[in-house]
DNA sequence: GAGGCAATACCACTTTTGTGGTATTTTGAA
DNA sequence: TTCAAAATACCACAAAAGTGGTATTGCCTC
């Protein structure tokens, strides 16, 4: 039998680290071969350890993953990288796929995305994966409850979304065929029952509520 | 011997509650008698278990941490809970005390404090932290990495952090003993260097530089 | 000591937000 | 079918934000 695959894990959330380590080593073709906190044990634990994928996180101490994925690229020829991050962010992952990484994998990924994405990378492929909203409504940062909580419409939980994504009043007015008059109506009404009075409040509002 | 204390987990982050329970499961005086992955689920697990701690994630489906906290401290005398989630938020952390609930953590806290503050609660306390800036520079949003990567300089990443917390120029100025004008300045330089032009905008960046 | 950068500050002007109204139409539930 | 909520839309005015300049000071480095 062919010796199981050796990864290492690089992120400094130590919890989710072992509970993926307990998963990948229950699998027969992998092994975990070395977990470290910090970019600046990535380099010295590959040289180590020498695997033949690296998993890695976005959010490290005094680099970042994509960084410290480019780097490990070209330092180590055939090694492959994986970003495992919880951002569920089409901007980070095409970062990543221009930075010439082989994947990228959200936290919140499933057991088999999670196992499929890294045996594809293994047996040479590239996978990269956002959340699909539609199959896990779980995920909607909008979801049913959040609305609920704060007596929120349907127009302006969309609203929100958009004010959130950045675009001006008239820009959302365009999109959605409206006066701009109608959506400033809306702006207030989010406003009052949200008890804020600023975008910034809106999106550190969004942000808690888990976008 | 007493028997280990029986902890429930409600968690639809699977790999993270998988790290969690080995680590608990680990302690002598800690049992993970379950976990369950949503709301739905949570009721009845307490009924089967009983469990004297249930550590709670603030994002679940259907609902959220802190009103399934509430119904389950209301409808079990004698159960305690702790929130356990990934935002390090004053206002969120105050919003669970007020709930009654016995504890905020953070899933980025270290052991130590976990253990600490699940052993607190157990014994009859309340243990609320978020996470100290001073003592972990690794979990600064605006790390130096950030910095470095788009020139920005430290009194601009300072007004960045300010204009997130849904300051208004004014309000900066104010706090800093500047003008007005000197916020705007650093206001247009900011957004020069980001390549943006609204608040929106900023606080999106912020937000995936891992706010 | 010359040049560059960071931090401060001001002016003028445009655009966008935010506030406080009012009003009409559509729609779904009782 | 009637009633309330939701969605639409307008007006006017105030307050911020954003744009495009310029300018001074202090500090560090070459």
């Amino acid at each position: 039998m062919a010796p199981p695959n050796r990864l290492l894990l690089i992120d400094d959330h130590r919890l989710f680290n072992d509970g993926l380590k307990s998963l990948l080593d229950a699998q027969p073709d992998l092994t975990v071969c070395g977990q470290v906190f910090t970019a600046t044990d990535a380099l010295s634990a590959v040289h180590r350890f020498h695997p033949q994928l690296v998993l890695l996180d976005i959010n490290l101490q005094g680099t970042n993953g994509i960084d410290l994925g480019i780097q490990l690229i070209r330092q180590f020829t055939g090694l492959r990288v994986i970003l495992l991050t919880m951002y569920n962010q089409p901007k980070l992952l095409e970062e990543a796929r221009r930075a010439g990484l082989q994947g990228y994998l959200l936290k919140e990924a499933t057991t088999d995305q999670l196992l499929t994405g890294i045996r594809t990378v293994l047996s040479g492929g590239t996978f990269f994966k956002l959340d699909d909203p539609e199959s896990s409504p779980m995920n909607d940062p909008f979801n049913d409850d959040f609305a609920r909580r704060l007596n929120l419409t349907f127009r302006e939980v969309e609203i929100i979304r958009l004010i959130c994504q950045g675009l001006s009043s008239e820009q959302i007015a365009e999109q959605l065929n409206l006066s701009i008059e109608t959506i400033k109506t809306h702006r207030k009404n989010i406003y009052f029952k949200l008890n804020i009075s600023k975008v910034a409040d809106l999106i550190q509002f969004a942000i808690k509520q888990g976008l």
